[in-house]
DNA sequence: TATTAACTTGACATTTATTGTCAAATTTAG
DNA sequence: CTAAATTTGACAATAAATGTCAAGTTAATA
């Protein structure tokens, strides 16, 4: 499966952009780009809405990817993951988020 | 839907246990218990491990309700949660978890 | 109703996680 | 080669989570 780090690494590098010019429009270091792309830290959720716009990309495959990459590092190494994945769907399902 | 806090709080007081009873075994101010049983703070993991077993409660629906408050936090106010939510699920089915 | 124990509230401190910079090292393209 | 691009790692800044404390409520009951 695509990641969003290789999603946006693959789109920069086919648009012939360098990691400073997109990281100067994001406002931080290169660095930190370079370690979104490789996964070694995550974006913000600002940042993600700015790369799609900038790289061109489908802003809603592209959130998807990230906050299900970000709900996927809440349950790592829990055994019962998957388990509270789906009661988490459930409850979405039925409206109850909010009367929590 | 039945929320880890009020799981808690009821079986707290099934068996005639004070919040200080309890916050004490759990090392913490009863204020955060109260918050906790209420839904205005989240416990961590290690106090619902405990508080399972203080309470007598079943660890695994315990951890499984826990975890699944945490993921619909992280997805809360996202239109695009309960796809991201999906896109998790079948990442993790996949075994591809680790491969980031 | 006055008292007192249980619980709640909110302001604030502490701790931990996340996000960032910077400079030096490495890699890659000409 | 060498110069630009990227990566790395130590560390700083910021933000979020977790906690304390003391004063305020609520509720049971003497």
């Amino acid at each position: 499966m695509k990641t969003t780090g290789k999603i946006i690494r693959e789109k920069r590098e086919k648009k012939g952009l360098l990691l400073r010019h997109v990281s100067a429009q994001l406002d931080i270091d290169t660095a930190i780009l370079s370690k979104i792309e490789r996964g070694e830290r995550k974006a913000t959720r600002e940042q993600i809405a700015k790369l799609a716009d900038i790289l061109d990309l489908d802003k809603e495959s592209l959130i998807i990817q990230y906050l299900s990459e970000k709900i996927l590092h809440e349950i790592q190494d829990e055994d019962l993951g998957i388990q509270a994945l789906k009661v988490a769907e459930k409850t979405i399902k039925y409206g109850l988020t909010k009367y929590k």
